[in-house]
DNA sequence: ATTTATTTTTAGATTTGTCTAAATTTATTT
DNA sequence: AAATAAATTTAGACAAATCTAAAAATAAAT
């Protein structure tokens, strides 16, 4: 079946907050869209017709499973495009998420698995963020941006976005790799860098350049 | 100023259609975006307002200035993409239009440029057709398939599309580069191969494999 | 120069997505 | 339990992009 813009972008909101609310509601949507609640009520009634949702009038809404599968092509296509732009195209990870939001539109099915591969078939958009596989799986683990790590908190380097040969040798200097455990000690306000524990012995210094390619997780 | 999905897809369609008549008409430019002339009418009161055409009623029509400036940004995106595909995706460039025929209105300039710098800013689709540079210049020759080439035309080869070792490998073989006179002597339909002559003396087959991906322009 | 044919435009309808304002339902207070 | 507040839906409007059918302008043929 095809959807249009608006209806890919209301699906992929529904998924986004059914995340954290279990059942959706009208404002929250609406919130979510940047738009009104009287537009979301009219969505809503079209998606609820193409069995996108189960939506009973004044008691809150929430994707069916091939609304989940829908939403988790959209959330694929968008992840790897993100992936792209950072790593193919040196674009800041800032900046990706609204071209992104365009990009995730594209329609073709080949154009994303042939991407997929050519990227390498990614776990982790630039965000630390999971990308589902072509069938809607997800990896299980969150990542974060090591300069996001909250300081003295124990994590496990999990990715390195920038694999050009130049960082893979400073890592390899600093002895950091997948796996290895690290932990903030310092983190100096004038140019960003990170004070940081490796292997709960070396100590040593990241420029904020280095920090920002490297993903860890906890718990 | 933004346009539209459907405004940019008419103004590349007057833009197509102008290079070959100057003036265009009504059911022309229907024709070619495979609608009514009703519903060009209304587009080209819009477009006109938007200055992006002269247009007087009865009278056909014609990009101004800024119209063929986005016109040329449109075909940019749309041949850069259509390069993307082919090159770094591995589509077969039969099936490239269709995808870039969405991906050319996302909107990032910097997205395009960046893309065009990834891709080492290349002067041909996969087609043979000249890539506009960010001013909107166009490469003058007009490049076409080897495969395409009619037989014991005389060309040159532009351009070669797979860029792998294994190709290039191969056509140093051959003694086959940028520039090299070329010429069909053969064309055996059983499995697409051509028989070659190449600078006025050696003789050799390609197979259709390799021809395809070869470029070359003549007069 | 009329008549006929073709092209183009207008008029009016339809679909999609959005909005505001009013009505209705549900939730929260007194 | 009644009153008030908040959330949600409905009703009605509008802009964009399309269509069909009819009218008007232009071109071609007699
Ligand atoms: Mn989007
Ligand atoms: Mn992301
Ligand atoms: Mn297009
Ligand atoms: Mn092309």
């Amino acid at each position: 079946m095809k959807f249009t813009i608006s209806e890919e972008n209301h699906i992929k909101g529904v998924y986004h907050l059914q995340q954290q609310t279990g059942l959706v509601n009208t404002n929250a949507l609406a919130c979510e869209m940047q738009t009104k609640a009287a537009s979301v009520t009219d969505m809503l009634k079209k998606l609820k017709l193409k069995k996108i949702l189960q939506y009973e009038k004044y008691k809150g809404f929430k994707l069916t499973e091939m609304g989940k599968k829908i939403a988790l092509s959209i959330i694929r296509k968008h992840r790897l495009w993100e992936y792209f732009l950072t790593v193919k195209l040196g674009f800041d990870w800032a900046k990706v998420h609204a071209i992104a939001e365009e990009l995730e539109h594209i329609s073709s099915e080949e154009l994303i698995q042939k991407l997929d591969d050519f990227l390498g078939n990614p776990s982790f958009d630039p965000h630390g963020d999971p990308i589902p596989d072509s069938f809607g799986k997800i990896p299980t683990i969150k990542q974060y941006n090591l300069m996001q790590l909250p300081i003295k908190k124990k994590a496990i380097v999990s990715s390195v976005s920038n694999q050009s040969a130049q960082m893979l040798e400073m890592l390899k200097h600093y002895k950091i790799g997948i796996g290895t455990p690290i932990q903030i000690t310092k983190h100096f306000l004038f140019d960003g860098s990170l004070e940081v524990k490796i292997l709960k012995n070396t100590t040593c210094i990241l420029s904020e350049q280095v920090a920002k390619n490297i993903f860890v997780y906890y718990e």
